[in-house]
RNA sequence: GGGAGCAUAGCUCAGCUGGUAGAGCACUUGCCUUACAAGCAAGGGGUCACAGGUUCGAGCCCUGUUGUUCCCACCA
């Protein structure tokens, strides 16, 4: 008979493998996601969709591979685990792909054109994001894939709009918004950066009679845009000016000095000039004060035709030629270099403007309260991560302005009367819809016109992630159904009435992401499911650090640092390397990434290959079912043990202490099982002649069950190589499972693995000798099978039998021959 | 300015409810031992950032300080 042990490769073939079991994977098609699997439980996962906006880089295989390590646990545990991916295709950050891929601008290309280019370049990428999702194993439900501009999600994020739109709780309203100038387009608080740059302190001269009044800014192209001046009611220096007029500079006009509590007297001259706008603060006190909009800045970044002096020019060339012309007119007492700190639109790192436009917003201020208390209500992972949020939601200022006037992304469904103005929402079965291409037919119930106008915005791309539990769901119920059609619904609750599994979906049991999106993606959801369901979106949270590069630099697309390419990191490396490295750190805490950590990964995968090939040599004429009852201690021993690392690591991956568990795996692996058992062994397992087959077998049933099980642990880490194994080792035989992670643990949902502490015991007195046995060999420089004439064994007298049965096996591995035990009555 | 995390061996980090400081890498030395020299064995190396406090006892708990990273606010 050909020996098992023999298919064997002498190095073990990594890339080549590893090709070869995700063909496996794929055939026998372990991944795929049923409802009613064999009657397990669910535990559905909320997984991100990466956003397309360029290649993925290691950041997210580091995030990703932790929470697929995961899913993988729950897989062992007995759970029907969902674990969709989607990708999130639309938005700003998409179309910034494809004007860069391109070289098209969306502003001066057709829309349908640039639409076009939009889906060809974002499917494009969809493929090579799954290419790479399956080069890493990830075992994603592949078949239920959705993206964000799917009609799925298009319907879906429509319906949800209509909703919140009919319970006023989405709005619209003309009114200053963050707006950024490159992009042409509207922008939410949560999309902003800061940036600290140089700038100048102009200070300027408004004049009362034959008295003037100092005024410092930043912005003085700002000044035809002048509503009023503030003072701080407590300041002595301006006590005269309030409730004046004063003159502003270089235009000449009037406009009154208003005290109020929040001017800081110590920051410029104390006075500050409140413009349309320069800042939020400016937005604030033209609300607070119902002052009027004077228009200087027009939404491309240019200054109105009407303002002296600087029309038509850009927002810096205006500056400069303003603080030309004060200095000029002697208006200017002096400009100051400073640093400041500015906000920015983080997609393009434009300053961002304010400028009044009619937005649709979601009610997100008045509602604190709700979704902090949602916030308690779901465990974070780790811990700490909730402050994040908290503080988020605590800090919030605007409502969540959710239109943006851009191309590629959801419209809005919705037209206007053109007369009145009154806004008509599409009835539910002709979603998904563009209003731009399918007119409104109908009559104003107010006024009785026939004619109306799209609404040409499409919305914000976290509008609809925020709805990936949702799209989940709706998933999850037409499965149910077994009918792909989209059915029609006038909300969302509608969809989680349809089916059994539907009903229970929500909460999910976890979302997966890193901690940069908390205060989008994260509260964005929240929001929607408390809306629409006044439900939790899940009942966990796991949050991931981020990948640096040495630099303490944050590896990330934009910033174009990503610097190894995944893919070839996985040619070089395999995709288990980097997998185990990505479950070596803490959960929520950053790493720093280094080629070199991938090398000392392989070093663990070499010598999980050799302990194997070890093994398996070993079990060639092994059945599990033939074999007597009987053990030796120290084969007892190791089973203990097995048994008593495997709960140590359910304890903590299910804490979603991933690296800690893989630790613990590492340990017990490594010293108990490759270092000491084996070696303990081996004799025994080589030697039928002197041994005799009972306890031969005895030696087998040790290294099969702990190999085993060391096997299944770390399959969820590299389930590539243990796959390979456990095809070349021909496991089925002993597992009577097709493949090594659709196996179910010995210890899960239902059953819990015992351990005997005395065994476990006896176990570590035995090898605290072999220590000092292995001592003197070192200190003496005697090779390890160096003959001894005689060794002393100090140890529990309760463990006298133990020793003595033990007593060959250590013979064996000591290399002595004659032991003399010195055992005492009173060590516990 | 508000908040959070981190500070432990040369490097990267672990250390559970307080009880004699740990791992990997690197370094030194020994060992070709019928899975593995990409291995095995032994060893050197730490005032646990600093200063107080609580305690019989503090890397761990409390207070403060410093350094560092991040989040939020700061845009006149």
């Amino acid at each position: 008979m050909k020996k098992i042990s023999t298919d064997f490769e002498k190095v073990y073939p990594g890339v080549v493998a590893e090709k070869e079991v995700q063909k496996f994977w794929k055939k026998i098609g372990i991944y795929k996601f049923e409802l009613n699997k064999k009657k397990l439980p669910i535990y559905s996962i909320d997984t991100p969709p990466p956003t397309i906006s360029g290649s993925l880089h290691v950041g997210h295989i580091f995030s990703f591979a932790q929470a697929e390590i995961f899913a993988r646990f729950k897989r062992t545990q007995g759970y029907n685990v969902y674990l969709p991916i989607g990708f999130d295709n639309n938005g700003l950050a998409s179309e910034r792909l494809v004007e860069r891929e391109m070289s098209v601008s969306a502003v001066s290309t057709d829309k349908i054109e640039f639409l076009k280019k939009c889906k060809e370049t974002v499917k494009k990428y969809e493929k090579e994001f799954i290419k790479l999702f399956e080069a890493m194993g990830f075992s994603y439900n592949f078949d239920y894939s959705f993206t964000t501009i799917s009609d799925q999600a298009k319907k879906i994020s429509q319906i949800s709009f209509i909703e919140l739109a009919k319970n006023k709780l989405a709005y619209t309203k003309r009114s200053p918004v963050l707006w950024c100038t490159k992009c042409q387009t509207s922008i939410a608080q949560a999309e902003l950066d800061s940036k600290e740059i140089a700038s100048q302190f102009h200070y300027v001269l408004f004049k009362l009679g034959d008295k003037t009044l100092e005024v410092a800014t930043t912005r003085p192209e700002l000044l035809w845009g002048v509503v009023c001046v503030l003072v701080h009611p407590e300041d002595k220096r301006y006590e005269d000016f309030i409730n004046k007029k004063v003159t502003v500079p270089l235009y000449d006009f009037e406009v009154s000095v208003i005290s109020d509590a929040k001017v800081q007297k110590d920051k410029g001259t104390g006075a500050v000039m409140c413009a349309t706008f320069g800042d939020t603060a400016d937005v604030d006190w033209f609300e607070q004060y119902k002052l009027p909009y004077k228009k200087v800045i027009l939404n491309y970044g240019k200054i109105a035709k009407e303002v002296p002096f600087i029309a038509g020019l850009g927002i810096k060339n205006a500056r400069k030629k303003i603080v030309r012309i004060l200095k000029e007119k002697k208006l200017l007492v002096k400009s100051e270099n400073i640093m400041h700190v500015v906000s920015v639109h983080e997609r393009c790192g434009r300053e961002i403007e304010i400028v009044p436009s009619k937005q649709w917003y979601i009610d997100i201020s008045s509602k604190k309260q709700k979704f902090l208390e949602a916030g308690i209500k779901i465990q974070w992972h780790p811990e700490n991560m909730r402050v994040r949020y908290e503080s988020w939601v605590k800090n919030l200022k605007w409502d969540w302005c959710i239109s943006r006037q851009r191309y590629f992304g959801v419209p809005f469904p919705v037209w206007y009367c053109k007369n009145c103005n009154k806004a008509y929402f599409a009835k539910k079965n002709v979603l998904p819809i563009d209003p731009v291409l399918t007119p409104y037919v109908g009559v104003c119930d107010i006024c009785g016109n026939k004619d109306f106008v799209p609404e040409k915005a499409v919305m914000d791309t976290w509008a609809t992630s925020a709805l990936t539990p949702i799209i989940n769901l709706d998933i999850i119920a037409s499965l149910e159904k077994k009918e792909n059609k989209i059915k029609n619904f006038d909300t969302v609750k509608e969809i989680e009435k349809t089916t059994e599994f539907a009903k229970k979906f929500i909460p999910m049991d976890m979302r997966t992401q890193a901690y940069d999106i908390i205060r989008t993606w994260t509260f964005d959801t929240i929001v929607k499911s408390i809306f629409h369901l006044n439900k939790i979106p899940w009942k966990h949270i796991m949050i991931c650090g981020f990948v640096m590069t040495k630099k303490g630099e944050k590896i990330s697309k934009s910033k174009g640092n990503a610097g190894f390419d995944p893919r070839s990191l996985i040619e070089q490396h395999t995709a288990d390397a980097l997998r185990y490295w990505a479950a070596g750190t803490k959960l929520g805490t950053d790493v720093f990434f280094d080629v070199r950590d991938l090398k000392d990964t392989k070093r663990f995968l070499t010598k999980l290959w050799n302990s194997a090939k070890f093994v398996l040599f070993h079990l060639d004429d092994f059945d599990v079912l033939e074999v007597s009852r009987f053990l030796e201690p120290i084969d007892e021993w190791i089973i203990n043990e097995t048994n008593r690392t495997m709960s140590k690591v359910i304890k903590l991956l299910e804490a979603f202490e991933i690296g800690l568990a893989r630790h613990t795996i590492d340990d017990f692996f490594w010293k108990n099982f490759c270092d000491n058992y084996i070696e303990i062994v081996k004799q025994r397992l080589y030697q039928l002649d002197v041994y005799g087959k009972k306890r031969r077998s005895s030696a087998q049933k040790g290294i099969c069950y702990a190999f085993l099980n060391i096997l299944k642990m770390y399959s969820i880490y590299v389930p590539h190589l243990t796959e390979y194994i456990n095809l070349k080792g021909k496991l089925e035989r002993f597992t009577k499972s097709q493949s090594i992670s659709s196996l179910i643990w010995e210890e899960n949902l239902n059953k819990e693995l015992k351990f005997n502490a005395n065994s476990i015991e006896f176990g570590e007195e035995f090898i605290a000798n072999l220590y000092s046995i292995r001592k003197f060999k070192t200190q003496n420089r005697l090779s390890m099978n160096a003959k001894l004439n005689k060794i002393i064994v100090e140890g529990s007298k309760k463990f006298e039998a133990l020793y003595i049965k033990t007593e060959d096996d250590l013979k064996s591995c000591s290399g002595a021959k004659k032991i003399i035990y010195k055992l005492d009555p009173l060590k516990n």
